[in-house]
DNA sequence: ATATAAAAAGACATGTATATCTTTTTATAA
DNA sequence: TTATAAAAAGATATACATGTCTTTTTATAT
């Protein structure tokens, strides 16, 4: 369903708002190692969330990746648009060019609630009830 | 959520089904035009398809792809794990090489209802199903 | 000022899905 | 039995996602 990236995005914004509620801001090489990513690429990932202004980031000594606004709420929904772009949402599943209602494909009818299911679900969660599941043991970041 | 070859699979195997109906057996340059794939690269899963006992192909003027037995309900499902195989049914939507009800990713609970929905969708829709809806103009197969 | 630690940036490498081209095999028709 | 039409097979190409390595920029501490 979602992409690696998307995958690590998520998973690093998570554990970036965990460390921030404790007053620390954490660098791309201990968030690739909390989260079980490659290092590397976890850094690339970092920097396009940061381009894309979903969290900040500080050079030298002591920088590493925060929230601005830790309280406003983040959805799942945001990142992945960031990630994978708008047309993520609204994709045929059967990989007609336009499919809607009024001209559906065969899959329209069963397909069409999966996804707004898919999107209601993305919507409505956010980065900071992930984080509370995280820290009331009720749910894990990794696993090997 | 699908990639293009089990898209390509679907339609292909609706078109080669209402055409069967006909007493027809298309080829894949056919198939191609008609569900808009590539030509080749549709050749290759049916090859696929054919390989895995999905559809029988005979060689040879004359020849083409069809079904041994159009009426057996041949489901979404059967076809997608042939293509994606199995694993696609049962990956964690937050990308944990393990997640399920007793040690689930913070995704869990709102995820899985989303690909138990999907796979039940692609469980009870069957290529017999969708080409009726086709056949009815209910439905289309391809839109440019 | 200088050393250090961190992200940013750019170049490169690998892997997988997607796509095309050419040759071979096989069934049928003439 | 030869020509033809079709799928099968193999080789190659392309695009994109994923992953790594090296250098540059920038903030902080000494």
């Amino acid at each position: 369903m979602l992409g690696k990236t998307s995958e690590y995005a998520i998973r690093a914004l998570v554990y970036v708002y965990i460390q921030n509620l404790e007053g620390k801001r954490p660098g791309f090489k201990e968030i690739a190692k909390k989260i079980d990513s490659p290092e590397q690429f976890t850094a690339k990932v970092l920097q396009n969330l940061t381009r894309a202004k979903l969290i900040s980031s500080m050079k030298g000594r002591g920088g590493g990746f925060f929230f601005d606004h830790p309280a406003t709420p983040l959805t799942l929904y945001e990142i992945i648009r960031v990630v994978e772009g708008e047309v993520f949402f609204s994709k045929c599943g059967f990989g007609l060019k336009r499919c809607d209602s009024e001209n559906p494909c065969p899959l329209h009818e069963d397909y069409s609630p999966v996804r707004e299911g898919f999107l209601k679900a993305v919507k409505n969660q956010t980065i900071q009830a992930l984080a509370n599941k995280i820290n009331e043991r009720k749910a894990v970041l990794t696993r090997l």
